[in-house]
DNA sequence: TGAGATAGTCAACACCGTGTTGAGAACCGG
DNA sequence: CCGGTTCTCAACACGGTGTTGACTATCTCA
C-alpha cells in the first residue's frame, strides 16, 4: 500500500530508490552503461554517491533491477500466448514473433544494457537465460506439436531449431535497434523474422494452405 | 626480412610486441577481456607497464591488432569460397557454412572478446562489422542467383535473409562456445545452422533433389 | 516525553586500473 | 665516439568503485 497521510518532511527511502531507477532508465536511453557512473545515477536521485550504496549494492544490482521488471513481463506475456496453431499458423507464428520484437523495443535501453553485461555478470546472464528461455519452452513445445501432428517435418529437433530461431531474433532485433552493419531495418524485422520461422519450421511459406 | 646475424643483447622491439600479442591471446582464453589488465599484457611480455604503451596505445589496440588478422583470414577464404550451387546447393551452403563455423571455433577467445568489446569500441566494431559483411556478400549474391535462376523462391529481400541467416550463426555459434543457456550443442550447430539456412533459402529441405 | 531502535546521509578514505611524463640506458650508423 | 633513435620504467595524475564511521532525522513504545 502507498503512502498514507501527510508527505513526510523527508523524502521516503521507496522513492529515492525509485528515483535510481528512474534516472538509470532515462541515463540509458542516452549512452552506454559502462559511460554511466554511480556518480551519474546518485547525482540524478538527489543523493551522494555514498548514500547510492544504500539502496543498491552496485550498479549491475540497478541493471538486475530494471531487468528483474522486463522478465516478470516477458514470463507474463509468454504465458499467454495462444497456442492454437492449426487453423492459420503463419499468422499466429508472426503474432508471437511480434510480441517478441514489442518487448524488445519497448525496453530497448534496458535490453541493450543488460546483452552487454552479460559476458561480465553472472546473474544479468542468469536473469537474462531465464526470459530467453521462457520464449525457448514455448517455441519448442509449439514446434514438437506441429511435428506430431504432421504439420511440420521432422528432421531437426525441435529444442535445437527453437533456440537458434530466438537466437536469431535476439541479434537480429538487436541490431536493428542499435543501428550496427550489417543489420536489416527496425520495419522490416517482423516480415523477415516470420519468413525464416515458418519456412524453417515447415519447410514451405504456406503451411496449411491450400 | 627476419633478423640476421647473432641475436642482440637486448630483446628486439618486434619481439615484445609479438610476445604481448601471445600472451593476449593465452590469457583471453581464460578469462574475459575486461579480467586481464594492461599490467598483466605487460608482465606477460617480460616488460613495465608504461612500456606497455610503447607499443600499443592501449587494451583495445591489442583487441584489434589480433582481430586483424582473423579478419584478414575470413576475407581470403569468403574470397575463394566457391560458388557453383547448382548441382548441390545443399552440400555447398553446409560447407560454407562450416566454414564460418571453423573461423569462429579456431579463433574463439579473440571473437568472443570481440563481440564483448564491439558495444563499447568504434573500431573493434568497425572490424567485426566488416567480417560479418564479407560473409553477408557472399551470401546476398548467391541467394540472388538462386532466385534469378528459380531455384529459389522470391518471398523476401535477399539481402535482409542473408543478413538475418549470418546474424543467427554469430549468435547460435557464441552461445555454443560458450555453453550459454540456452544454447544448442557445439556438435550440432553446423546441421542445425544449414537446415534452416536451405529451408529458408529454399523452402524447402531439398532443393534441386529428384 | 524521552530513550532506544531504525532509516537515511555523506565527508573522507582506501584501492585499483588507466594513461602520462620525463629522465635516462642501450644500441646503431656515421 | 658521437648524435640520433629506440626502448625502458619510476613516479605521478586521474577517475571510478566500494567502505567506514560519525551524524541526523524519524518512528515506537513504555
Amino acid at each position: 500500500m502507498a503512502q498514507r497521510g501527510r508527505r513526510s518532511a523527508r523524502v521516503s527511502g521507496d522513492e529515492r530508490q525509485d528515483a535510481i531507477l528512474v534516472t538509470a532508465e532515462a541515463l540509458l536511453a542516452g549512452r552506454a552503461f559502462d559511460d554511466v557512473s554511480i556518480e551519474d545515477l546518485a547525482r540524478g536521485a538527489g543523493i551522494s554517491r555514498p548514500t547510492f550504496y544504500f539502496y543498491f549494492p552496485s550498479k549491475d544490482a540497478v541493471l538486475l533491477a530494471l531487468l528483474d521488471r522486463v522478465i516478470t513481463e516477458v514470463e507474463h506475456r509468454v504465458g499467454h500466448l495462444p497456442r492454437d496453431f492449426e487453423s492459420d499458423p503463419a499468422g499466429a507464428w508472426t503474432r508471437s514473433i511480434g510480441m517478441f520484437v514489442e518487448v524488445f523495443v519497448s525496453h530497448r535501453a534496458v535490453s541493450t544494457a543488460a546483452i552487454g553485461a552479460r559476458a561480465r555478470n553472472d546473474e544479468v546472464r542468469g536473469l537474462w537465460s531465464r526470459s530467453m528461455q521462457s520464449w525457448v519452452d514455448f517455441s519448442s513445445d509449439v514446434i514438437r506439436a506441429e511435428q506430431a501432428r504432421g504439420a511440420a517435418p521432422a528432421g531437426i529437433g525441435a529444442h535445437d531449431l527453437a533456440v537458434s530461431l530466438n537466437l536469431m531474433n535476439e541479434r537480429v532485433i538487436t541490431a536493428a535497434l542499435n543501428r550496427e552493419s550489417p543489420a536489416i531495418a527496425e520495419t522490416a524485422a517482423l516480415d523477415v523474422l516470420s519468413t525464416i520461422w515458418i519456412r524453417s519450421i515447415y519447410g514451405s511459406d504456406n503451411p496449411g494452405g491450400r
